[in-house]
DNA sequence: GAACGATGTTCGATAATGCCGAACGATGGA
DNA sequence: TCCATCGTTCGGCATTATCGAACATCGTTC
C-alpha cells in the first residue's frame, strides 16, 4: 500500500496532536521547535487552523490553544457510535445493580478509548478518563480486547507497545501476557488486580460485532478492598450477561462453533 | 489583514465540516461532488485524513464517517473550557432549585455553543445538544449574549444571519428585534416564548470575563406550561445570581458605572 | 526612556508537492 | 457476461507551501 498522504494536512495534524501530548497552551515558538519546523511554515498553518476555529489564540499571551470546531467535531463522533447510545441503558443498569463504577471503551486501529463512562454512588477517583486512551497491557478492557484478537494481532499489537509498568503488578514481560491472554480468551472476561493503579481492581468483557470481532469492552472499576472473591463471583457474570447483550444489539449471533 | 490560508488545510476541513452539515456517512463520490473537487483530490485527502484518526472508513460500503481522534480531540478541548469546570457545580446547584433543565453556552467567533446541559427530572424533550450551535435570534442564550454586543457587533453579527423563521413566534424583523435586544441589555435576562421551539420557553443571562466580554450564557428551558408569571418571576433572580456569580469566577469585577 | 532580546508576523523567491484528468480495478446489477 | 458505478492509482504540470530574512511588537533592563 504505497500511499501518497498529503504533507500539510499531517503537519496540521501533527500540531493539533501536539496538544493532546502536552494539554496546556503553546505558542508559536513552541510548536515550530518541537515539531522542527521553521516559524513562519507553523505560523501559516496554525492561522488556518485558527481562522478554521480549530485552534484559538489567548489574546493577553498570543499562545494557542484547541479551538470550538474541534469540541463540535468530537460530539458529533460520539453520536455516531451506535455502541454509545445501544450501550448506554445497559451501562446505567449495570451501575444499579453492582453499585459501583462502569466503564464503556471502544477499539479501533490498535487504539482503546474511553467513550463512557459512569460513576456508581461511591466515590472512585481513577485514571480512567472519556475520550483518553487506555493501555491495552495493564487495564481490564484492553486485555479483554487483546486476547480475543485474531492470528497474528496480538503480536503486532504488542510489538508496538512497550509494556510500561504502571505499578509494580503490571506486567512486563511479554512471553507471560500472551500465556495471560490465552486464559483470558478461555474463561471470557479478564481481572485487572492493581495493574495500572495500586488499590484498583477492575473486571471487564469483550464486546464483539457481526462480524464477530471485537469492537469495545465494558468493566467494572472498584476498589480492591470493595471486590473481594464473594463480590468477584457476583459481578462477573453480570459484565458478562451486559457486554454479550450489547454484542447481540451490534447484530452479534453466538457462534458454537467458535467456543 | 491579508491572510496566506494553506489551501489542503482548508480543504480537509471543508471535508469534516461536510459530516456537521450531513450527518451521516458519505463516500468519496458524494464529497468530491459536493465540494466540487475531483475524486482524486478528495481521495487523497481523505486518506491522509484516515490514516491519521480523523476519518474512519465503514468496510462493508467503503463510505467515510468523522473518526476517534476527533473525539479525542474534542473532549480534550472541552476540558481546557476553565467555564466549563467553574460553572458545573453552580448549574447542578440550579437545576436542584428549580426542578428544570439548564443549559451553557459559550460565545466565540460570532458562534454560540451548548457545551452543558443539565437535565431536570421531569422530561423535556429539546432542541439543544452539547457540541451543536444554538441560532442567535430565537434562543434565550443567544440574544442575552447578542443583547450585550459592544459597538457594531449586533449589526455585524445579525448581518451575517438571515433570521430564519424556526416557530411563527420568532422575531425576523432586523429593526424588531434590535429593539428588543436593547430592552433585554437594559432588563439584564432573556426571555424566548415559543421562538425556537413551540411550547417551549426559557429563561437567560449573560456571562461576562475579566474583560467585561460577554463569553456565554446560563438559561433554564421548561414547557411553556410549567412557566407561568410567578414561576419566571422566581427564576429571573436565581439564573441572574448563577450568571453573575460564574461571571465572577471568570474575573469578572461588578462595574458600577456600567449599569 | 533608549536599547535590547524574544517572539509574532509579513514577504519574496524557489523548489517541492498537491491537483487534475485519464486510466485502471473492483464490485454489483441487469 | 456485459455494463455501470465508484474507488483507487499514476504522471505531468502549475500551483503553492516552505524557508530565511526582514519587520513589527511587546516587555525588560539599566
Amino acid at each position: 500500500m504505497t500511499e501518497r498522504l498529503i504533507q500539510s494536512i499531517e503537519r496540521a495534524a501533527d500540531i493539533l496532536e501536539l496538544f493532546l501530548a502536552y494539554d496546556q497552551e503553546l505558542s508559536v515558538k513552541d510548536i515550530s521547535s518541537k515539531l522542527g519546523l521553521s516559524k513562519s511554515t507553523v505560523h501559516g498553518i496554525i492561522k488556518t487552523l485558527e481562522y478554521r476555529g480549530y485552534l484559538q489564540q489567548n489574546k493577553d499571551d498570543l499562545k494557542y490553544k484547541l479551538g470550538l470546531k474541534l469540541f463540535e467535531l468530537g460530539n458529533r463522533v460520539s453520536h455516531q457510535f451506535d455502541l454509545g447510545k445501544i450501550a448506554r441503558p445497559i451501562i446505567k443498569k449495570l451501575v444499579d445493580e453492582l453499585q459501583e463504577t462502569v466503564h464503556l471503551v471502544v477499539f479501533e486501529r490498535g487504539e482503546v478509548i474511553y467513550i463512557e463512562k459512569l460513576d456508581g454512588p461511591r466515590a472512585l477517583r481513577i485514571y480512567s478518563q472519556v475520550g483518553k486512551r487506555a493501555p491495552i497491557h495493564c487495564t481490564g478492557v484492553g486485555k479483554a480486547i487483546l486476547a480475543f484478537q485474531e492470528g497474528e494481532e496480538i503480536n503486532r499489537l504488542l510489538s508496538n507497545t512497550n509494556l510500561e509498568p504502571y505499578t509494580e503488578y503490571t506486567m512486563t514481560n511479554k512471553e507471560e501476557l500472551i500465556n495471560h491472554l490465552h486464559f483470558i480468551r478461555e474463561q471470557g472476561y479478564s481481572i485487572d488486580d492493581e495493574e495500572i493503579e495500586l488499590g484498583l481492581k477492575c473486571v471487564a468483557a469483550p464486546i464483539f460485532d457481526h462480524h464477530q470481532h471485537v469492537i469495545g469492552a465494558i468493566s467494572c472499576a472498584a476498589p480492591k478492598v470493595r471486590m473481594d472473591d464473594v463480590k468477584l463471583a457476583e459481578f462477573i457474570p453480570r459484565i458478562q450477561q451486559a457486554a454479550e447483550s450489547i454484542s447481540q444489539s451490534m447484530g452479534y449471533k453466538t457462534n458454537p462453533t467458535l467456543l
